[in-house]
DNA sequence: TGACGTCACTCGTGCTTACGAGTTGAGAGT
DNA sequence: ACTCTCAACTCGTAAGCACGAGTGACGTCA
């Protein structure tokens, strides 16, 4: 009894038992799964095939493993912060989904340049000589960190004053390119992937939880790069939104 | 000689000297790590420590490992498909960022009610019967696939005649909408997690690739919630795209 | 009663051995 | 010259053993 007829490696067959166990409610959010000494002795396999059977649940986020405790059914990833990316205005004043988050440490500026790999992810030549503000954030009701790098092309400091000081806030960007006289437009894309060890570190990320990247090119409607701002967050804990009016795009960019 | 020098477990030394390797560019994109009888011997440590190093390495997206081949430096998650999210209308055409994609096969639709789980995710309330309208589709340039949920609410479809066929696609369906009088407003989530061995599968998704996952919710401006939208890719070869015009939107939303 | 230490339980790490299975290229045979 | 076979390489799976280390409960001792 509890040998398994599944196909595939063993340790596949056992993670496939524990799986449906987890989705049948053998298992709700929280519980604690048997020991590895039971999943041998329930399973009759080794040691190690738990072991990789326990790893491969933990690889696919549905459980967390805690030395000297067990494993626990995580529970679904649902989501609890939100990050708003529509830009509302009000007045000279911007908003964007960052605005209430807290600085964990002061902003660090470095002036660099573009490489032919980073140029083109922001939507700037190889070379260009930039300003790099990172902020590590922390949301206050939850404590979910997210990373936050501006890049701000010299040439753009060059023409606004308040970009002599770069660590000024994202919303305090916008005012000032707004200001400036700039009519700005963005575009905004979404990806995933999993995070480095030191950004796991940095924005407390568990095993097995992808990273949520933003990044948002401004430009005017001249065409010109003006910022790129590139958001990190937790992909379990965050999720990205945006909020659209249809016909009201509708009305400015459909053409006659 | 060989031997190293780093903070905790063994083969965490071994996957962070590795992994400084392709930092550094010693293992370009593409290049085909030591095998890991070579990985033993230059780091002398035994192959399930090897094993597991280049196991981590593979949960971080870092590097692909063929059976008989050996171990491949990934490329950068450079996503190459883009899924413009923005809605743009011409004329009583309506345009979204899968109108061009190709149904691998016919779309499904089920009838079904929300739960408690799927009902908020969604923006419906718990047993609200919908239609559920599943679609496996395929990029056709480079092949990339997206799973697509549409969920109608039952209460939808009965008052716009096209939606007692629900196959229709979410151009057509948007276009109905608006032929019958709603005011359509949009909000769009983003959200990251781990596929599931099935998602994997269905979506071609290699090991250790977050899955992006867009909800759009519609709605008409007195609040009601009309339709659903739930697409699903690839994190590593699809991002998923926005563009605001931050004044046209400004000049629809700003008080006064 | 309270503090502390021990012990049993958990997972974490590491080695060894063995064999299966995919891939490739060299060499023998035609 | 071509084809086929096989050997040698690769990673994949599975087992057993040993010990370290975190956690929590229980029992002893002050």
């Amino acid at each position: 009894m509890g040998e398994i007829q599944r196909p595939g490696a063993l340790y596949q067959q056992v993670a496939a038992e524990i799986r449906s166990g987890i989705a049948a409610g053998e298992y709700p959010p929280g519980a604690l799964l048997p020991s590895e000494a039971q999943l041998m002795e329930r399973y009759q396999v080794s040691r190690p095939t738990v072991r990789k059977a326990v790893d491969r649940l933990r690889s696919e986020g549905l459980i967390d493993v805690v030395h000297g405790k067990g494993s626990f059914v995580r529970s679904l990833p649902t989501p609890s912060v939100t990050i708003d990316r529509t830009i509302t205005r009000e007045g000279d004043t911007f908003r964007t989904g960052l605005s209430d988050w807290e600085e964990v440490e002061p902003p660090t500026v470095t002036r660099g340049h573009t490489t032919a790999t980073t140029g083109p992810l922001l939507g700037l030549d190889e070379g260009e000589a930039v300003f790099i503000v990172d902020r590590l954030l922390a949301e206050p009701s939850t404590g979910t960190r997210a990373m936050h790098r501006m890049v701000i092309p010299l040439a753009t400091a060059a023409e606004v004053e308040e970009l002599e000081h770069p660590d000024i806030s994202p919303d305090q960007v916008y005012a000032a390119l707004a200001k400036a006289g700039y009519h700005l437009t963005w575009r905004e894309t979404v990806s995933a992937r999993m995070p480095l060890p030191d950004e796991r570190v940095a924005l407390a990320i568990p095993d097995a939880v992808p990273m949520l990247q933003a990044v948002r090119v401004t430009r005017s409607t001249d065409g010109a790069h003006l910022i790129q701002e590139v958001c990190s967050v937790d992909g379990d804990r965050a999720r990205v939104a945006f909020f659209i009016d249809v016909e009201a795009f509708e009305k400015e960019h459909s053409p006659g």
